[in-house]
DNA sequence: CTGCCGCCTTGACTTTGATCAAACCGCGCT
DNA sequence: AGCGCGGTTTGATCAAAGTCAAGGCGGCAG
């Protein structure tokens, strides 16, 4: 109801907003038209190719993002070499770690990714000032902590098999939000070293269990990443849940 | 500064949160005197048996609650019955998920609790009204979300002495927040089933890394719960950390 | 066309942690 | 004291996933 007061008024939105899901769905939802013009003029529209570090050791975190297309991953790091992937953002997520610089996490693109920029003080700013901006944060912060929650399940109790399937599950259900049973189809946004790093397996038994997926007829693989799942129920299954 | 101001104004601090660490480090800080006044006519304070359900399918969750002493676990359940606790949660956490009443997790008390209670109504209302106690909300929310997150990287890539020794340090840290190095004394929260649970493993593997880094003189253990780490430095060596 | 390179798959073998089974320990009860 | 009980430890065996190694597939540069 409220978005559709605003859409009346959309000539005065910014170009780059009208189209944007950040405004219906992500965090941009909670601006005036007045502060997104304002917001506006200080953003930046980035095309980042797959395969480079967003916010991490390197990379010192001035600016907050909202994704408008692809795929982030989220990676924690051991001394030794080890990493696991704690998150993945589609669009339209807000990234970046409010309050605080670094938290131990790199962001790094896993597809070709598009993203809106913004200064880190300006966002800073206007969360004091809008209470519904920070609303929103809270909202998209219990969400990944729920997404969180529910991947230490399957970090910590599922078998290998079982996380493969909850890895595609995931994946189907993320890029085509609407699907809920029937066939899907979709390009996986992870190499099989980045699906290892997200279950806690190595790619070997990632692969293996990939085919058996397959010779199952559970999915469909073409090109190594274009998968069909002509079921989603039966995958569902598969991943117990 | 503000909470130094507050407290010469003590005299009309409600008797039970003079005391509270939930006004120092948790949301009520948040809160004017006014508003602790109001809250506390309407809060309820409660002391619970260890392995007590606080909210689940059972409970129907019409409240939140301040931890004021012990610990709660929050548990996923798979149908099969395999299970995993995701979270530990101490004074002065805030236990309750804004915004939602189901999110598939179950708390109980790993310990005897004490916690303060208050309606959900109430809460929502309040969060409506003062942008502070949304923003404490957020922070605690945040936190949440690292510690998830750490813990996802021990779920997934440590072997089974590195989370044993990955969880003896969360404890002895979380119940001594000062210490930083030397040697600390404390009483596990948790059964070894408990233990198990929140590492992925089973008993029998807990009780061998236990075994395991008595044997080394990591630790010390007296009552299967009575724990002594002479070295906290060479525990985070073992958990890798 | 050919060869190389990155990514993925497959196979043989090893290791880690799960499973099954038995015994132990502290404690409250009769 | 003797008993039973829950929680814990220990040992023997097994299965799942990791490791090491080889080979395949597809795209791209020369």
């Amino acid at each position: 109801m409220d978005a559709k007061r605003k859409d009346i008024h959309n000539s005065d939105i910014p170009v780059l907003c009208r189209a944007c899901e950040a405004r219906h769905r992500g965090v941009c939802g909670a601006l005036s038209t007045d502060q997104l013009v304002i917001l506006n003029k200080q953003s930046t529209l980035k095309r980042v190719d797959s395969g480079v570090e967003l916010i991490g050791e390197a990379q010192q975190a001035e600016s907050y993002s909202n994704i408008i297309s692809g795929v982030v991953k989220l990676t924690k790091m051991m001394a030794d070499g080890r990493q696991q992937i704690v998150g993945l953002q589609f669009a339209p997520d807000f990234l970046g770690r409010p309050f605080r610089a670094d938290s131990g996490i790199t962001a790094d693109t896993a597809t070709e990714v598009n993203i809106c920029s913004f200064p880190r003080t300006m966002i800073d700013r206007m969360i004091k000032d809008t209470p519904e901006l920070e609303h929103k944060l809270l909202e998209q912060t219990l969400k990944e902590l729920d997404e969180a929650r529910d991947w230490m399940l399957t970090l910590g109790r599922k078998n290998a098999s079982e996380k493969v399937a909850s890895f595609l599950y995931l994946i189907a259900t993320h890029i085509n939000p609407e699907l809920q049973a029937g066939s899907v189809s979709f390009e996986l946004p992870l190499t099989r070293s980045d699906i290892a790093d997200f279950l806690g397996l190595t790619i070997e038994t990632v692969s293996r269990q990939m085919t058996k997926l397959r010779k199952d007829e559970v999915i469909l693989i073409r090109n190594n990443r274009q998968v069909d799942v002509p079921d989603l129920g039966r995958l569902a299954e598969r991943a117990s849940q």
